[in-house]
DNA sequence: CATGAATGAGGATTCATTCAT
DNA sequence: GATGAATGAATCCTCATTCAT
């Protein structure tokens, strides 16, 4: 195995060819060798930076768990009123889906997944909702939402409205996705339907 | 094979195996002997029901996809009010989910489906969609919501956030599902977060 | 099992009806569905007749092999003259292959074939050569052909170029069978190249 | 697979490993470990060189179909007269089918064979039929037969005479190869029956 | 006697992984 | 370090055979 000095790069670029791969051909179509192919390398040096198939998926996993976590948060950080930090999200949501898609579906199969990895993954979606609940109650605070909203049933509202959105998007509608009217999403969510 | 006529009883026995199988492997997972022991038949057996591995979870799809859509179509026009309905519609969302969740999860990877059964998908959600969207329509006309909400996307936040919810209770919460307060989902729905 | 007395009409139904699967489909290719459905009754009764499929193909071979050797026989009786006894055999062989030549091809396999039928088989043939053998040498009796001629190497001319001229006319030659000049073949055989 | 350059040596290893194997066992009989074990390789690496079990078979027939009209072009060619040239083809024969004569019969089962294949084998049969008629011609032009003489019918009597005496000899005959009077059955042929 | 639904042994094929170069 | 030829375990599917009706 290679040092773990120089390592990073060329494993960044293999997980990346393989999120491409594993999202278009689902775990157990993606074979090695596409994997190898599309990070332009050989077969057996896949192996010299992952042990497995199976390993490299997971690690994979975490890797866009992290990023997606990392970069809602950010999305929450940057707004200044809860509208526009709900916005953000939305965008970088959006954004993230549109290039993770299938591979956020082919890692919802946890029940083949490891326990150690399960729990990373599980863990990571409770952190995702407690920012969203944090937001809500910093929300609350400053009087932007009503106060007694439960905050888990909001987070669920949002990250669920947010997340339909861009299913429905981008399996069910032929429109490009950068004329996303994302201050409307966040309309209905804040307002509701009455 | 054997003749239609006859074949719905074990054909059906068969299918709620393998959506007990494939739920617990993945469909790469799955084995079709597990499938066939499961249903407690031979593994030839399956083979006179349905001609290959890949058909057999195409017609569970269809087969859940279409219950789930009957189903859902059967809540809305269940209740009396948009309110009544849409809390019928998380009830049997929760129910349907908690049984089939992971055989959803697993369907949602789309791209492996053949055209036919993706088209068949594709419609049959752009069909409870539309189921939601005439429910708003209607309880705008009865002055439920208001005028100028956006039907899609109030669909959008409807279907996002039961969804979420189920997810979030069937992954994270250990709790079981009787004690949940459909009621408050709805409400947030409905109201919004101010 | 089914008493020997009335057995003898439907097997000898299912024997032709699996004459033609086993041609078209070689051995192997040929399912027992095919040849049930082909002789027109169900798969079980197949096995009423015959205990199993190689003893089917095997009680067949022996059938055919006989049923040959036989026709060859009478061809040979029938015939004045040598040279009408050799025309007799061209028309029959001609006749025979016609119906049968797959079959002889898949038989031809001997290496798959019991220790029993293999004997049968070579001892058909033997017969066969005998019968011609010993047309040669009443001929030799008759002054027909040289006494000097080798009884077994005019056998294999004889058989050999019947057999030859069958094979090119049904793989290479689109013409149907009913024109052929036998009389023609058999003048080559009785004068040589020369 | 294998860049088609380094491939030629291993890849007649194994056709060469997998006639034996036909041979022994026919077509469905020839497990493709059985040739794998014979070729002194995995059963993997079978594909690395051919896609299927058939597609190997086809290829064998192939090569072998071209081995067998060249070694008779050859034959004929080598010959300075025409009894010469016959002499040549029935040792060459001979010789052949004694390797190859169990293969010949699996090869001959056209039906089951692709379209292809089918019309290379029949090609390269009328190619063969078209050596000896040429031979013919050349023999009628220096008198060395008569010039009535049809040459298909002369062809195919000098080809199912040899033939016909090689099957009679490998399946019928106990005695080794070596000492055939390969003299005595041309005889038969250039001079006929008379 | 006849049937055909059910069975499971058997074999072609795939692909993750190894290791000699 | 990198490679890809070789491997064989693992699994889908076929079809001869059985046996309850």
């Amino acid at each position: 195995m290679i040092p773990t000095a120089s390592r990073g790069g060329k494993q960044i670029e293999i997980m990346n060819a393989a999120i491409r791969v594993f999202s278009k051909h689902g775990f157990d179509g993606a074979k090695m060798e596409y994997i190898a192919k599309e990070a332009g390398i050989g077969k057996g040096t896949v192996y010299e930076y992952f042990k497995s198939k199976y390993s490299l998926f997971e690690e994979i996993l975490k890797y866009s768990v992290d990023q997606y976590r990392l970069g809602l948060k950010q999305s929450i950080d940057n707004g200044q009123t809860t509208e526009e930090k709900i916005l953000n999200c939305s965008r970088f949501n959006t954004q993230f889906l549109n290039n993770h898609m299938d591979f956020v579906h082919i890692a919802m199969q946890v029940k083949i997944l490891s326990e150690d990895i399960r729990h990373h993954h599980i863990a990571a979606q409770s952190v995702i909702i407690e920012y969203y609940k944090e937001m809500i109650k910093g929300a609350k605070d400053k009087g932007e939402v009503r106060s007694d909203l439960d905050e888990e049933l909001a987070a669920c509202c949002i990250i669920g409205t947010l997340d339909q959105f861009c299913k429905q998007r981008i399996f069910l509608d032929p429109r490009p996705l950068d004329d996303i009217d994302h201050q409307a999403i966040v309309d209905v969510v804040i307002r509701g339907l009455r």
